[in-house]
DNA sequence: TCTGGGGTCCTAGGACCC
DNA sequence: TCTGGGGTCCTAGGACCC
């Protein structure tokens, strides 16, 4: 059974091929029925419980166990399986705080293995495309899907169809909302994961969808965070219909145009959108340390690394940034906690890594204050453009950025050829500055040929 | 000892200009 | 020099999301 899961992965890209017809079919065949023109339909689909997912599908033991997967150093607990929800086990909790307790329980807890998410959700990202062509990515485990020709009471076919296939094809669970906008595709995506009967699609369409909204509070309406919760709650709106209904002046008052949007999108008028992935206004790099940093060079080859691969990250998209904020800080829970940071506008949008670590030196030996015990340094690109949209100075040295191009075309190229940091820039040290925590890391099964599983006969 | 990392959007207030 | 209104741009901070 797992052997057959993991050649199915393995050879992914031919599976979809022979699929794709199947799945056109019936997108054609609704085209060609023309009902419910117009009305678009948003579908929101969500794996469930994703990472402890990925880690189940190498490993079928793991079957009908409580489970959890810590976040960067093993810091908290970042999902959990449903047996491990049904514990009472909270979402982010500081993983040393219950790590006896969950030995106790029997609970298995993972370190993070972002390298086998990250490929298994373009996998199911990939098998949702064959179904809708109009797909927004939203995250690693969640995807809108935007259809327009559809006839709703085909919906709950079609989602059982998805949700088939994504578990044939990838072996992970999802599940579907439906509904006139993607807030309500979230909500509706809530119910199907929460209430059995719904076998993991529901469509807000359905007649029952107010009675539902009125047993549900409004936290669970994407975007009410806590803070916002509390001062609906304070006027007397606790459930997601009385925010459906709410007066809009309380509203606007309450939340600005931000909680106008949600109301407007909770009675099915979509204003809500989804940034596509090209459109970056940021990024950041950063991660924190195993063990605390005390000296200023450990501290700035850390930080170096962090602006080598963010810088990296922008040449592959092809753009450029207007200006870094390199941060250093203390862990936010010490008594003599510090932040540092130091804004750098470049002359001129830049990618140029050499650039960058030589004005980074000077920037840290600003904010870098002996005595602390740092845990945490990295960099924040804001001001992102198109390289092409970046214009020449008449005053710039071309010989030289000509050169320093070269070089970073080489190092990219070698990188993304033998392995990430295989080739580095001394700034960054010739090991890397600081240890991670990682005690209990699964192979990345599906990225790494030395790590691809072996089934024994 | 040990508490993640990476994003978006909106708003208020200050600087500056006409 | 003072006065006032209105517009733009920028930044920091606050809210949210996964």
């Amino acid at each position: 059974m797992a052997s057959k899961r993991i050649f199915g992965l393995l050879f992914f890209p031919f599976f979809g091929i022979v699929k794709r017809q199947e799945t056109d079919n019936i997108l054609s065949f609704w085209e060609m029925v023309g009902a419910n023109m117009g009305q678009r339909v948003y579908g929101l689909v969500d794996c469930n419980n994703f990472f402890v997912s990925c880690e189940k599908v190498f490993n079928p033991n793991l079957e009908g166990k409580p489970v959890v997967v810590l976040s960067n150093n093993d810091g908290c607990i970042v999902a959990r399986s449903s047996e491990a929800k049904a514990l009472g086990i909270p979402m982010g909790t500081a993983y040393f705080k219950i790590r006896d307790e969950l030995d106790r329980r029997g609970v298995i807890a993972y370190s993070s293995n972002f390298a086998l998410y990250g490929d298994m959700s373009k996998r199911i990202m990939q098998t949702l495309s064959q179904f809708c062509p109009d797909i927004e990515v939203y995250s690693i485990d969640e995807s809108f899907l935007s259809l327009r020709s559809i006839p709703l009471e085909h919906l709950a076919a079609f989602g059982k169809e998805i949700r088939d296939t994504v578990r044939r094809w990838t072996g992970i669970p999802v599940s579907i909302g439906w509904g006139p906008t993607r807030t309500l595709s979230k909500f509706a995506n809530h119910l199907a994961k929460k209430h059995a009967s719904h076998r993991g699609v529901y469509s807000a369409f359905s007649e029952e969808t107010d009675t539902w909204m009125m047993r549900y509070p409004i936290e669970e309406v994407w975007g009410i965070g806590y803070r916002w919760g509390k001062k609906l709650h304070a006027k007397g709106i606790d459930t997601v219909y009385q925010l459906k209904n709410a007066d809009l002046t309380t509203i606007r008052k309450t939340m600005g145009v931000v909680g106008l949007r949600v109301v407007k999108e909770l009675n099915g008028d979509p204003c809500i959108t989804v940034a596509p992935p090209e459109t970056r206004k940021s990024l950041v790099h950063s991660c924190s340390f195993g063990e605390p940093i005390l000296d200023y060079e450990k501290l700035f080859e850390a930080l170096a690394a962090h602006i080598s691969r963010g810088a990296e990250k922008l040449r592959l998209e092809k753009c450029c940034a207007s200006m870094m904020t390199i941060f250093v800080m203390t862990s936010r829970f010490a008594k003599e906690a510090y932040l540092g940071s130091q804004p750098i506008v470049f002359r001129r949008p830049s990618d140029n890594t050499i650039e960058m670590l030589r004005l980074a030196r000077e920037g840290l030996k600003r904010i870098f204050q002996y005595g602390y015990f740092y845990k945490k340094a990295g960099v924040y690109f804001t001001g992102i453009y198109p390289r092409t949209n970046v214009q020449q100075s008449l005053f710039e040295d071309v010989g030289t950025q000509q050169k320093e191009k070269q070089i970073m075309e080489l190092v990219d190229r070698l990188n993304q050829k033998i392995r990430r940091n295989a080739v580095q820039f001394a700034s960054s040290g010739t090991r890397k500055a600081y240890q991670d925590r990682k005690e209990n890391v699964t192979p990345r099964y599906t990225t790494c040929w030395k790590e691809i599983p072996t089934v024994k006969g």
